[in-house]
DNA sequence: TATTGTTATACTCTATAACTATA
DNA sequence: TATAGTTATAGAGTATAACAATA
């Protein structure tokens, strides 16, 4: 009855909870990420931010924030650094001139070449308990699920 | 190119990549929850650690962190919480007195009853974008990657 | 009035290291 | 020596609310 080892414990109903096994993938990926990636330059929550910069020249504060689900007062500070860091400028528009657009500086695009190489090949070995098929099926699905593509 | 709706905004490869889909999926998951069931007894967090106390009785402290990917420190915070709420008991065991063996208390059972229904209506719906047959597929897709049963 | 971004504050989760007690 | 749990401390992420500037 009880659980002296984790392969005991029984989770009844939630191991089919989808909620559940998000949180324990995300948690999995992320504890993974940061074991074999001591040395990185960026954090996963950087890398993606710089990303999307790189590949949107010039996009909104906002809008950076909308689509990665990041909410606004903490997008300030998460700039501010990346911006104190020399990583990206920040420039105002003059057709509205409260928002805010961002861009790489050009030291961290060539950075951003180093890290994507490093970044996806740890997406290519987190695949690994499933074969080909499956993790084009769970990307699919989860792409489903979040309404992307 | 400067994107100005996130609908605009170019992920690239990004999109691909199982850890940033895990991430948003996750995310985008608890920001739900939270919308929808401001007014719950439990986080999910607390809901989880409750729901494996209760069926695994007795369960030891340092088994429940390895499960559910809580480290011990954190672990020890939580379950005092828990306990000054009048939810869980700890007891010393006979065997070895370093470790907790931790149990419900029967209030939390009752409290537990109710929130389980509120729980997993929330789980079904979150499927929603998904058809049954697709979170299905997503269920055994996530518990391979995790290698749960 | 509504929107963009900032500031201030607080709470949760996590990470680390030093510690106690038990094995 | 190793393990289970605790304590203390720090950092990241997130939430809220109040605010300024601009639309």
């Amino acid at each position: 009855m009880a659980a002296r080892s984790p392969a005991d414990v029984d989770l009844g109903r939630l191991e089919g909870a989808l909620g559940f096994l998000l949180r324990l993938a995300q948690l999995r990926t992320q504890a993974r990420f940061f074991e074999e990636n001591a040395e990185a330059d960026f954090k996963p929550g950087e890398f993606t931010v710089l990303w999307v910069i790189w590949h949107n020249p010039g996009i909104r504060q906002s809008v950076l924030g909308q689509k990665l689900m990041i909410k606004r007062a903490h997008m300030t500070k998460l700039v501010r650094s990346l911006e104190d860091r020399g990583l990206v400028t920040r420039r105002i528009p003059e057709d509205d001139r409260r928002a805010v657009e961002l861009t790489l500086s050009t030291g961290a695009e060539t950075q951003m070449k180093r890290a994507e190489t490093r970044f996806f090949a740890f997406e290519e070995r987190i695949g690994a308990p499933l074969s080909k098929t499956e993790v084009e099926q769970l990307n699919v699905l989860l792409r489903k699920f979040l309404g992307l593509g």
